[in-house]
DNA sequence: AAAGCATGTTTCC
DNA sequence: TGGAAACCCTGCTT
């Protein structure tokens, strides 16, 4: 961006200013890395050559140097005219024009976060620099600081949403308690019991077109980059949350008024939240997984974030996501390629069994919704694999299925309802899709360009299925101006989401509300965007 | 194997 | 006010 703005600058000096007679022969000259001498020859030819310019009215008097300089302008306006550079310009200053678009100013205020010194977790044997057996090793050269000196694990156990809290704002205490005992309403809400929307997609369609974005729909609801998204599914209250890059955990009240505009910041993890469900059994408990290698699980009746699954060491390998097998185990994915099934009725934090599912990153794994002994893993290994957990008795198991992808997948999941699709969201620029009625027989039934190149500072695209519909994806976009993409399963785009207004970042990862027409986008910076 | 690069949004000055 | 700096644990290329 900055090399084409100062390039931008550059064409427009030489059209017009005429800060030089030779722009045309100079930008020859440039491309050559700006030789001099060459340079200073071709003025003093020109110059020669400058006794046939014609003395066109308003020229007389002048030098016939500075007539030579005046049509070299013209000469070189023609030239650019014509290989279309001013159209090639406004074009390029259309496209690169940055929507006036302001932050929002709702949510969490700018200022110092309350320091709440949070009792941490005895650091292991490793970062004692002791061996297993607890002998002492050499010393290591420091060469860096590792991130999780810095951001080291939370304690052990459960936390209160008290002691997590980390709101600025010096009044928050009652606002708090309202809070938590409105929380306490959330999960009692009379919710429709499984209720499948069954409306065609045209009549989705026609009510995403209803769907808008409002002032007061955009908020700052954690400090950082957003890594995962929840919808509560609450067919009453809009509530939302959000998991960001330093462990923290917003919880966005979206109607109320209470704290930051609804918003509360808790900090029950200290690296990367990559994964949030709501428990599909119990709407007041909110599961989180992080970087830092703890699962956790806020219950909105204690006001308190249980430990269920810790790995034994808090760097060496990362959760990156979990599913519901069933009510009480869950399947973890981790950084390093296992996967982990995790009994939570259990007292102990290690997970039941490990499996080496892929040499690299699982990055998503997800239980099939009917055939729920099947799960998906997406991985930086270039496969989406089915594993079937019956079949899992060595530490490597074989998989079911494998789609292999020429390079690194960041997404991959089952269709919401029957699992006859996966949605595939891979760096190639590609989003695939499979289609198959049983694990073994998933073929690809189409691929779609779609511009994944986030780079380094936004989020990867993860592509998310609405939650109840077997037809319609959704993912954030690098278009511009910025919106939020819907695909149905033959690839093909069916809406854009966007406000001139109020959308002005890419939204990463989306989530839809199973049976409202609620839509939240999450960028890069903790802002959340909810279309309804 | 190690280093370099690219990408976008916000905040600060 | 515009422009620079900060963010940074990702994946690719040199």
């Amino acid at each position: 961006m900055i090399g084409l703005r100062k390039r931008d600058r550059s064409l427009s000096n030489d059209g017009k200013s005429g800060s030089s007679a030779y722009s045309g022969k100079r930008l020859k000259v440039e491309d050559t890395r700006g030789n001099e001498a060459e340079h200073r020859s071709l003025k003093t030819q020109e110059i020669r050559t400058a006794e046939d310019t014609e003395i066109l009215p308003g020229e007389e008097g002048l030098s016939e140097f500075e007539r030579r300089r005046l049509k070299n302008l013209r000469d070189n306006a023609k030239f650019f005219e014509e290989m279309g550079i001013f159209k090639a310009k406004d074009a390029f200053r259309e496209l690169s024009e940055k929507p006036k678009v302001k932050p929002t100013e709702r949510g969490l205020k700018r200022g110092a976060v309350k320091p709440e010194p949070l009792p941490r977790r005895a650091p292991s044997l490793r970062l004692q620099n002791k061996d297993p057996a607890g002998e002492e090793l050499p010393e290591r050269p420091t060469i860096f600081v590792e991130p999780t000196e810095e951001h080291p694990r939370k304690a052990s156990g459960p936390l209160t949403m008290c002691e997590t809290l980390k709101n600025a704002e010096e009044n928050t205490e009652t606002s708090h308690n309202n809070f938590l005992s409105s929380l306490k309403t959330l999960g009692e809400g009379k919710e429709k019991k499984s209720v499948k929307v069954e409306s065609s997609l045209e009549n989705f369609l026609k009510a995403c077109k209803r769907m808008k974005l409002h002032e007061d729909r955009v908020a700052k609801v954690v400090k950082d980059r957003i890594f995962s998204v929840a919808v509560h599914p609450s067919e009453t209250r809009v509530f939302v949350c959000a998991g960001d890059k330093w462990g923290k955990i917003g919880l966005w009240d979206v109607e109320s008024k209470e704290g930051d505009d609804g918003v509360f910041l808790y900090e029950p993890h200290s690296r990367p939240v990559n994964c949030m469900f709501f428990d599909p059994s119990n709407a007041s408990r909110l599961y989180s997984c992080s970087y830092d290698g703890t699962i956790r699980r806020c219950d909105f009746n204690k006001a308190v974030f249980d430990e269920l699954y810790a790995t034994p060491e808090e760097d060496s390998n990362r959760c990156s996501g979990f599913d519901f097998l069933d009510a009480s185990n869950l399947v973890v994915s981790h950084s390093d390629g296992d996967v982990g099934l995790v009994d939570i009725r259990t007292k102990g934090l290690a997970a039941e069994h490990m499996y080496q599912c892929h040499r690299k990153s699982v990055k998503t794994i997800n239980v099939h919704p009917v055939k729920k002994h099947y799960f998906l893993t997406g991985s930086t290994d270039g496969n989406a694999c089915i594993w079937d957990i019956r079949q899992m008795k060595d530490k490597k198991p074989v998989s079911v299925d494998t789609l292999p992808h020429g390079r690194n997948l960041s997404s991959a999941f089952f269709s919401p309802q029957t699992g006859k699709f996966i949605v595939t969201c891979c760096v190639d620029d590609r989003l695939r899709i499979f289609e198959g009625s049983t694990p073994g027989e998933y073929k690809q039934r189409c691929s779609t360009r779609h511009n994944n190149h986030t780079g380094r500072w936004l989020t990867p695209f993860r592509f998310m299925w609405h939650p109840s519909r077997e037809d319609v994806i959704v993912t954030g976009s690098m278009d511009r101006p910025r919106r939020i993409e819907l695909f149905d399963t033959s690839g093909h785009l069916i809406h854009t989401f966007t406000d001139g207004d109020y959308l002005g970042s890419v939204c990463s990862i989306n989530a839809f509300h199973p049976t409202r027409n609620i839509l939240v986008g999450a960028n890069s910076s903790g802002r959340l965007h909810v279309f309804m």
